[in-house]
DNA sequence: TTGTAAGCGTTATCAG
DNA sequence: CTGATAACGCTTACAA
């Protein structure tokens, strides 16, 4: 691990005009000295201590990527494949830019906290975390963070995220559900947990869309439609087998709030000899990988996943770089992906067009 | 961020008290001034400064974990469900024992050994590299290396690898098959990439096992039934659907050599109208999650990929600790899960009983 | 038992 | 255009 120190000796200049021409300030260097100096450079394949960057407050390069617990009942969210693939977005453009990545998971708030402070982080992304966290963490860090998923109310100021028109979503869908002739939908999503109000849950904004999209088509909306799952697998197979056996509720079509729910919900279902759509049609949200593995092919909402990690870094780029701080809530859009689980009600049922599976 | 410094001030000692506090020397220091020290200590809030730490040598605290590309046709493996999995596995164990994670995916290996050194990295975690590389690591960098799920020559020494027991796999699933009445069982597994050897691809050890049981049972192993697929997607969907449609390529059975393919090729043949298991049993390999959200649910063989990211953070604590480095080669059990797909040959067919799902 | 001082490698400031 | 120097915070060897 050779110096700038050391580079400086071989080439006969000082310390300084070394990390001048590292730093590409040639206008500082004469012509001669540059050539010299990159030379010795290249030569000693130099790797710059991260080390001392850190402790002279230089930039650390570092961004913090922290992921919140509890998205479904796993221990750890990354095993979700949306974790997976988010987090792989995020590493790419962090990597590009030249920075470095530092994942952590932990359900203490302080360490992460301590964390973010001992590797003098220069900017913090979270995920899937609740405002009231995120507001502690902006409390105690001075750098830029990010949120993606996080969903915040009205009145709420000085934040950034990064997050999805769940809203227009859960509305399209209903649409679409309504125009294939379905009047009793209902609408599942999993338990919020916490007691922060159930506005601020992403499931609710999908729930508020769909809500809004039944009543803009003049079918009321009825309250018993509105079926919360329990956290619990085991429970919430319970939950579905119920509802299977009695007559789904009373409804044609349920609109699961996250794909792997519906996707449950269809195996359940498939086990209990019941046949989507025939029996029941089913939609999802998310158009995770398995939606499209899955048989019949899962109608959904996707959501550009990739795209939404790569938007929090650039957003996070930009905030480190300029240091402003104006508050952005981008809701990237959503599209219906229409497949093979929705059965359409017009009398005769006929097979629907599909997308070719890429 | 105060410093030791300005907490010995504080205290009304030396710097070197409040470390010696710090780490629990307390035989060098006095009762009285501990707690005193102690409560300061506690009182504000100290964070070790890590870029100290770092130019002082004494211990990054950091492991990286570098992914290795091209596990399947996708950039990046993270989206692979599998490194979702392990990856989470291997951040709690890091996180658990006080140090930290740097995630890092770069095709460049120059770039890979740059960021290592930079970083003074305490160990490295190499998941799905090939062991050529492995080599140019281990000859650049004097730091623990585990890899997991590279292969090795049998003449390979100093390596400390986790993987799995494929051979043992392979062998079992394809008794499986043969018991269940099959004689004509074909191997289907990607095409290996790169001019390596073909006994080096982890797929091979799997083949070897089926390979080995065919013979151990009085099937002669026939060359036509080891069928390669291509690393492109659509390729591979017009290679399924031409063997589909000759038969099979007349065989009762397919063995893939990893979960992805065998879904894969279900979908496929689901979507010409063939049935599973009726038309062709299909099996296979790694017991990912979506084998069992499929329907019908997949027969497959069973690995642990959390215990798999653990051990390896095991291996590699154990390294750093001791400096020890005998050469580990670390083959994790495999196990049979039996479901869905396979179809009895016994003239009748019957119902095979199935793990209830979990 | 406590304190002093050197050193890790980089960068910025300021003086030549 | 070039160079000397101080500063960042921690650890440890050694001195008191």
């Amino acid at each position: 691990m050779i110096t700038i120190k050391e580079m400086a000796e071989i080439a006969g200049v000082s310390p300084t005009t070394v990390a001048n021409v590292l730093h590409g300030r040639t206008k500082k260097v004469s012509k001669d000295t540059l050539e010299r100096v990159q030379d010795i450079i290249e030569k000693s394949n130099y790797v710059s201590n991260m080390g001392a960057r850190l402790l002279g407050n230089y930039g650390s390069r570092i961004i913090a990527v922290i992921l919140a617990y509890s998205r479904s009942d796993r221990s750890n969210v990354i095993q979700d494949p949306f974790a997976g693939s988010i987090i792989g977005a995020m590493e790419q453009e962090i990597s590009k830019r030249g920075y470095f990545m530092m994942l952590y998971t932990n359900p203490n708030i302080e360490e992460c906290l301590h964390m973010a402070l001992a590797w003098n982080i220069e900017g913090l992304i979270l995920l899937g975390v609740d405002r009231k966290d995120y507001y502690t963490f902006r409390s105690r860090l001075d750098i830029p963070i990010v949120t993606i998923d996080t969903y915040f109310r009205e009145k709420d100021t000085e934040f950034v995220n990064i997050g999805l028109q769940d809203y227009e979503g859960g509305y399209m869908m209903t649409e679409y559900l309504i125009r294939q002739g379905h009047k009793k939908i209902s609408f599942l999503s999993m338990d919020p947990v916490g007691e922060e109000m159930a506005d601020e849950f992403i499931d609710d904004a999908r729930f508020l869309g769909y809500r809004d999209a039944l009543e803009k088509n003049h079918i009321r909306y009825d309250a018993k439609r509105r079926i919360v799952l329990d956290g619990n697998v085991y429970v919430r197979e319970k939950q579905l087998t119920e509802l299977a056996n009695n007559n789904f509720g009373d409804s044609t079509a349920m609109f699961f709030a996250a794909d792997y729910l519906a996707i449950e919900g269809m195996n359940v279902f498939y086990d209990l000899g019941y046949q989507v759509p025939e029996d029941i049609s089913i939609v999802g949200f998310d158009n995770i990988q398995a939606s499209l593995q899955c048989r019949p092919k899962l109608t959904t909402v996707q959501q550009d996943i990739a795209e939404k990690g790569k938007c929090g870094v650039e957003q996070l780029m930009e905030m480190i770089k300029k240091d402003k701080n104006k508050c952005v809530n981008k809701r990237l859009p959503v599209q219906l992906v229409i497949r093979d689980t929705v059965k359409q009600m017009d009398g005769t049922e006929h097979k629907q067009k599909h997308e070719t599976s890429k």
